[in-house]
DNA sequence: CGTTGTGTTGATATTAATCAACAAGTGTGG
DNA sequence: CCACACTTGTTGATTAATATCAACACAACG
């Protein structure tokens, strides 16, 4: 969990290691990961007090890793891979309130139980603290605290996006707005350029997109199937969808467009 | 937006104040109001500080006080009354994301701007604070960020609650789910008990419950009229509203009743 | 006493869901 | 290597839930 800027690792892990403040942090000496959101935030950090505290784990493509009505004992950073992140009614009806890249934290809630499942859409890893021991950190490192308080607030702002989204815009509208959304993710575009991708790779299947947007796989598939005949996309293989006309999405996803 | 044990305000105000820890605080010494939950996380607080960064402003029925868009130079707190918070689309289409009670933070966000608008529905009080020296703020009293975090998460739930029921729930289960979330609110039913009221209170028009779940009004009103003749309601005045049959309100809301 | 805003109810339209069939790809085991 | 099941995705026909359009009742208000 703790990243300086040494390419290797230290063989016989020190036991405090203090990174400068202002230092740039990229490598976690704690798991593999290259950058890890939580600890840039952390100007100095005691080794041996993170190393009880988190742990990397690998999670299976599939794997649900947190259920919800669970006890919310731990706390994840997504460090590789992609989870959906739901909720479920008693009789199935799904919705998909997120998906979790790298860099997304999960398990914040105050609550005692987790509010949600998370399922691997593929081979992921995650940095998993203990929400016992989190406490007891956040209280010495203030910085970490008002980090997560921001990432909190750029969460609640794409959650009132999303109910926009779910409430009031059209079929075509939410299927545009989610294909802007892709191809605007750093991790699709080049970090350095914030523009749109070209080209956008998909790691979730058309029910996952069905149940992220409120509708159903067939809605979903029929309306990228006009798009695709209207000339806004193309679908050069299975989980990837190439953007032709970015501005006429842009516009349909905003409710503007035709 | 201090509050102290006293129930009157001490004539010639201090210049600092100092409540001590773990002491209760109840009466807010920079505005009138009775109950603060920014400051009820503050152990000791410096009240000339406090005095420069807040301001206690009545806001008049039907106000927009916060509009999506524009630069966000305040956060607020709300203090009396109540807000609706929504999201436009080009078009005029609508989505309420959040009413807005007593002890309701607003304008969280990290953005330059606002990403919501929020009217009044009714005449209110507001804390504002100055988003510039709340940053400073924040960082002298760490336990108040920590506040925050515990707000923005549960909001976080709550969103997430809220895209279910857009995404996937029938317009008799959102307006169920409505009816229970509000009747289980603390200011609908006794504080000390935690079940739900048998009255609730209705400050919104039926627009404004349409807008908040994604539907018509006519929905709205055809829903509530059936509810009645089911039996599981009654509307004695308007914008009341008598729960007859909690338990199957509660069961359609979550999505497995009739 | 008209005007306006709000809420209800009815008739009809339309979007997206449902039901259904099938194609393509993947993995399994004989 | 090839049937076989199984998953995913596409497309068509039909249905159903909710939106839209329309009329009217009622209360608040100047």
């Amino acid at each position: 969990m703790i990243l300086v800027r040494t390419a290797a690792r230290p063989a016989p892990r020190p036991r405090a290691v203090v990174v400068e403040p202002g230092r740039a942090v990229e490598q976690c000496l704690h798991c593999d990961a290259r950058k890890h959101s939580v600890c840039n935030a952390i100007p100095a950090l005691d080794l041996d007090r993170l190393a009880t505290t988190a742990v990397s784990m690998n999670v299976e493509s599939g794997r649900a890793f947190i259920r919800e009505g669970d006890p919310a004992e731990h706390f994840f950073n997504v460090t590789a891979g992609c989870a959906k992140l739901f909720k479920l009614l008693p009789d199935g009806r799904r919705q998909i309130t997120g998906f979790a890249g790298v860099g997304t934290f999960l398990g914040l809630a105050v609550s005692a139980t987790y509010a949600f499942s998370a399922e691997a859409l593929e081979p992921m890893k995650v940095c998993r603290f203990s929400r016992a021991k989190l406490r007891a950190l956040l209280d010495d490192f203030p910085a970490m605290e008002q980090r997560l308080l921001e990432v909190a607030s750029n969460e609640l702002v794409a959650a009132q996006e999303q109910m926009l989204l779910l409430g009031r815009k059209t079929a075509r509208e939410r299927i545009a707005s989610f294909l802007i959304a892709r191809a605007a993710l750093p991790s699709n575009c080049l970090a350095s350029e914030p523009e749109l991708a070209q080209v956008i790779t998909l790691p979730m299947t058309r029910a996952d997109i069905a149940d992220y947007l409120g509708l159903t796989i067939e809605t979903v598939s029929r309306s990228l199937t006009r798009f695709k005949a209207e000339g806004l996309i193309e679908i050069p293989a299975a989980g990837e969808i190439a953007i032709r006309d970015s501005a006429a999405l842009t516009r349909m996803a905003a409710g503007a467009g035709p």
